[in-house]
DNA sequence: TTGGCTCCCACGTAATCCCATGTTAGCCCA
DNA sequence: TGGGCTAACATGGGATTACGTGGGAGCCAA
């Protein structure tokens, strides 16, 4: 699970440091895949091999031919770059990718659950305060009231007490 | 797997050399097959001898002597360039495959999955533009949803977490 | 015999691998 | 609680390897 942020930069080599955590939940693989976010967002998207292996299987699903699957092989799978982290757990991150969104140096490593994202410090600033903005619109948390309880209906989480009475 | 894209150009002898990834997407094997694109797009579609058994036995589930059987043979196997790679992993495609798709010297290789294209650059900037518009489209993202649950409900990803709880 | 094609070898560039160093953060002990 | 130690991490640099590209020799066909 790829959780918080961290700052890095490109050194003289064009090279990135992936922040230890993120290499940690990668699983110990050394391959990453990053791509333009599907959204148009400012940002890359990445993960490791279960990312796209995730992807791929669920592309596979769509019919053959479609224009949905070709939109998304080509979004996702022509897009991407597959890259692989040297010992440190540096990755050179192609020049097209980092133009697309605006990155010259400094870059921010956000964790999104499955994936991370990379964004240029100054964008990431601007969506940082849009999502504040919607996270105190009533719509958005009140958003989380059905999927919790369909988490406590499933079980809860274990080691979590949920409801009361049950620890 | 084919991922990512690479430009790549005709020498003066004809040849064009296929990106390293790729060669090693193809297995170790030196043989490539490329035919125009089914679906009418300017492009070449190409893949190494897995894929060709592919589309072997599909192909050999139609009915025999029936239209559709005859209409995707011809347009695979029939027009299909059976390539071997010299040392340093170059081909030379046939003329009228090159002509058929408006390539003159430069060309882009499209990882797609299974299989990858080739391009003409103007024809790729063009079909990538479409494509991008078409990510844009809300039907195309939610396309992504019932396969992914059916990734999730036919055991999800080896490594992965895909669903809240379970890591 | 000649043209063209294929196979093979050689070279320059660029990326990758590997080692070394400074720094920081966490940990243990006083 | 404070100080010192240790280990992990980020960063820099050098050497090796792989890759892409060009050219030449041998072989087959015309």
């Amino acid at each position: 699970m790829f959780v918080s942020t961290y700052e890095s930069a490109i050194d003289a080599k064009g090279r990135v440091s992936v922040p230890a955590p993120f290499r940690s939940a990668l699983g110990g693989g050394s391959r990453i895949f990053l791509w333009p976010a599907l959204d148009g967002s400012q940002c890359l998207e990445g993960g490791g091999e279960e990312l796209m292996a995730m992807y791929r299987q669920t592309i596979s699903r769509l019919p053959p031919q479609s224009r949905q699957r070709k939109a998304l092989t080509l979004a996702i799978m022509s897009r991407a770059a597959d890259l692989k982290m040297d010992d440190p757990g540096r990755i050179k991150i192609p020049e097209e990718l980092l133009a697309s969104v605006g990155i010259t140096d400094k870059m921010v490593f956000v964790g999104a659950l499955e994936s991370f994202q990379i964004w240029s410090p100054e964008a990431y600033a601007t969506y940082e305060a849009d999502m504040a903005a919607a996270v105190s619109d009533p719509d958005v948390i009140s958003a989380l009231a059905a999927p919790y309880d369909a988490t406590i209906a499933a079980g809860g989480v274990p080691g979590l007490t949920l409801v009361p009475g049950d620890d």
